[in-house]
DNA sequence: ATCTAGCACTTAGAGGTTTTGAGTGCTAAA
DNA sequence: TTTAGCACTCAAAACCTCTAAGTGCTAGAT
């Protein structure tokens, strides 16, 4: 595509996303300085039609990009943009005042909503290739035991079970250790299947008990557990065109789910890039009218990834932007053992 | 009031809450198959217009009711409605999936939503009650040291330290025992100030690392961090009206920081009555136009709040029963031990 | 003493019409 | 190849009218 036919889009594109109105040729050429006259922008924009970038909602309308549109526009945002110094401040000092794994994650996720005033996603450092730094069973009362689970990213992972019949505490004492020596420093993908092992060598009175517990520790380090993402900035919904949330709204039911945005975010190339999907490049067709910004950030032993949703008229350069620097950050931040 | 007065405005209060529209006298009587004529029932409306329980948004409308008029009508609920026995079903089936304490404070807070239809908030049951059940220190890394603090409600609190200088295992086994002897099967309101009994023993090249650690521990324990709390359905606010949703979004935001929520339902008296507060009632001026209806529930040592918040033309029977019967079954999970 | 039928009065909003103005495409000259 | 000029289009704003739902009041019925 011709230099100045790309520039008209990039116009029609900043002013819409601004605007969210169709663009004519006459404010386009005020707006941006360009060279030339509204006739010659004209024609321009009649090749741009033609060619499937930008369509009119009605004869007497100005422009609106299409999803093609869009998809040049961002192909050819061959340098991301910088985050202005107040922007990137913002991020260090948020994420620096975390206490721990769950406060990162959360205060990630705010973050990533207010800068781009969408609907951010943050999915926790996967665990299949950390390691194994510490379990413990805690009897909170007599016959319910926490177990608690760190890997070496920080994450814990906590559960409870509920015994029929109380464990003595040299029972659970003796479990523990044992537990302890299978599973410290193997990384959770490497922790097979335990009941086995375990039910052997179990006295008969406990073994009930015994297994509940080892149950539970195998459901902990499987890998549908690790599956794990905190949502946030639903409220900006409110903030955006009703149709558009309408839309959505069954989309950020399941998204609390987590299940919806683990395939989205699945279906993103792993790679620390910054990834883009617009409108009908979803399969799914109720986000058909939204865009996907993520990418993916180096938890230490793994890659996981970030993003966010919103409607395909969004600012492309600033949310890749905020997008791409969250996730160096967050990777900055998890990286540093 | 007399019996007819109050009927007239239980109808018109009923009525505008689903179709959001002002009441006729003509369309009262007949949905409501009340004994008189439309004419009897206008000048029971004058009446009540006098006395500030409804208005007429312009001359030849009908009426909505005001604060004062959902207040009497509140009021006058004398006995809480049950929930169907699908609703109270899928209570005890969603709660009793959960394995820890997160998940239970998750679905309780997504299942307030999803039956009011508002956005929720649940805050954890408070530790200042509680016990310490558990203390751990475990070295994520050599400088990297996570405590893990679990109450005997099951709440778990962790936080990491970031050492400058690593500590040795055996210092970090010593710590761990000390501490765990000193604090367990203490409340937590009863963890004095640690610092300085611990300081004092210490051998010099570790003293800044120990210190660091407790401090930590201090802080995990005092009442300040006490104070969390859980926000869901805030995808709810873009099925509100838009004018509603404008004036709350700055409050969730907010809500988000927990810090006004815990204001709020601080406010509310604490027993485990179901406690609203309507419109102009609520101090915050962005409130306004929203309503809130909270309830205590029983954590087992102490008394937590939860509740939704709502335009003030809502529900209120059935809001008020569900926030109940949560806040019941909710009670009856974490009491259990 | 209440209630209600009847009636004159009010007015937001629905429906219809006109006007406006931003936008277009095409042609012909620069 | 660009641009000035012009006829044309059409959504949305502005304006108008009419309708229907609502009221309050009065006077007769209960």
């Amino acid at each position: 595509m011709d230099e100045r036919k790309f520039a008209v889009l990039k116009a029609i594109i900043e002013d819409y996303v601004t605007t969210q109105e169709p663009i004519g040729s006459k404010s386009l050429v005020e707006r941006h300085s360009l060279k030339v006259s509204p006739a010659t922008v004209r024609n321009e924009m009649a090749v741009l039609e033609d060619e499937g970038y930008i369509v009119q909602p009605h004869t007497s309308a100005g422009r609106i990009p299409t999803d093609k549109g869009y998809r040049t526009f961002v192909n050819r945002l061959n340098e991301v943009r910088a985050l202005s110094t107040a922007e990137s401040k913002a991020i260090t000092q948020v994420l620096q005042g975390a206490v721990d794994l769950d406060d990162v994650m959360q205060k990630t996720v705010k973050l990533l909503a207010q800068l781009t005033g969408q609907v951010s996603v943050v999915q926790y450092p996967t665990l299949s290739n950390s390691v194994v730094k510490h379990i413990d069973l805690i009897a909170v009362t007599e016959s319910r035991i926490m177990i608690v689970l760190v890997a070496n990213s920080g994450r814990l992972e906590q559960a409870t079970v509920e015994l029929s019949k109380p464990l003595t505490l040299e029972a659970l004492d003796s479990l523990r250790i044992r537990l302890k020596s299978t599973i410290t420093d193997k990384k959770f993908s490497e922790v097979a299947n335990l009941t086995s092992v375990f039910s052997k060598t179990a006295n008969q009175s406990e073994i009930k008990a015994i297994e509940a517990i080892v149950d539970k520790v195998n459901f902990l380090t499987k890998e549908s557990a690790d599956q794990k993402v905190m949502v946030g900035g639903a409220g900006n919904l409110a903030r955006l065109e009703p149709a558009f949330s309408k839309n959505l709204l069954p989309v950020l039911d399941e998204i609390e789910e987590n299940v919806v945005v683990l395939k989205l975010l699945g279906e993103m190339a792993s790679t620390d890039d910054i990834f883009v999907r617009i409108g009908h490049e979803n399969k799914a067709s109720n986000l058909h009218s939204a865009s996907i910004v993520a990418s993916g950030y180096n938890s230490g032993d793994s890659l996981s990834k970030l993003g966010i949703v919103g409607p395909t008229r969004m600012d492309y350069p600033g949310t890749m932007a905020a997008v791409g620097a969250v996730a160096r950050y967050l990777g900055r931040i998890l990286g540093n053992k």
